[in-house]
DNA sequence: TTAAACAGGATAAAATTACTCCTAAATGAA
DNA sequence: TTCATTTAGGAGTAATTTTATCCTGTTTAA
């Protein structure tokens, strides 16, 4: 696992909301005060609405806000929409699979990371988050 | 961290010396049994001889051998030798310092599962994987 | 001297990442 | 109704990284 540019963006996206719930977030807001392009926020905004982390308005007045609360939303889950299931290695991906898979030593390992990863990402909401920065 | 097909390639390569530690293997072999271009696998080995993982003999005869033990040798190291440093998130690469740094909450997240990670591959050693393998 | 083997630089193909742009659809207000 | 505003979604592009290949040079044993 790596956290691409996207997803570095989908956390701020995250953060950023997660400081005023309430309130609907523009694109065009979210992307300046966060210094992000704004075309590539949209893209991932919609990511993150598809997997039901955050709503959108369409229309005057419209924009985004998150349908959980900070503490509800987790890294993986924000990392999982954008970039999907978490893997170390290819092998890892179903549709990549190795040939020397079922007679491979390393395979295990990269299983077992993983899972020590997710359950970190588990662990971080964006409560705890927001109470860092206020 | 990902391991990309060139570190997997390299973790076969040294699999492979692990199998007869005095033999000098050559380029060819190692890339035939092991199933990767050969002139990848090239570089890869110089890779791992500047890293001081394995030696290289040129001429007749000549070809590449593990310069310590099974034992001695760790995922880290191996990975470490052909990707560079571990990291999660571009902002942990000195160079690539991002402007929020000092004031991002996540950052120390990530580097928190850094070491995580490390810690982990730090703990798997090739003789381990030589015993599973046979 | 020659064939076998690695060293190292240059470069190319493929894949992924990091975007942009355009048209459509929804919404609220004049 | 009509218009400005705001997101939706598809297509396309630029930049970067990954995954190699090739060529020339050097080392070495026979
Ligand atoms: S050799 Fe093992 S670790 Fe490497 S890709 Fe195949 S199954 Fe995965
Ligand atoms: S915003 Fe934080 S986590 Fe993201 S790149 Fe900057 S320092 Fe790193």
């Amino acid at each position: 696992m790596k956290i691409t540019r996207e997803t570095d963006y989908a956390i701020r996206c995250i953060l950023h909301m997660a400081q005023e719930t309430e309130k609907l977030h523009m694109i065009t807001d979210i992307a300046k005060k966060q210094d992000m392009p704004k075309s590539f926020v949209a893209k991932i905004l919609q990511k993150l609405a598809k997997a039901k982390i955050v709503s959108s308005t369409r229309g005057v007045n419209g924009g985004f806000a998150l349908r959980k609360t900070p503490s509800e939303i987790t890294l993986l889950h924000v990392i999982e929409a954008v970039q999907g299931p978490i893997f170390i290695n290819s092998c890892m991906v179903d549709n990549k699979r190795c040939s020397r898979r079922s007679l491979c030593s390393v395979h295990p390992v990269w299983i077992e990371i993983r899972n020590i990863l997710i359950d970190k990402l588990k662990k971080y909401d964006f409560q705890f988050f927001c109470k860092k920065t206020g």
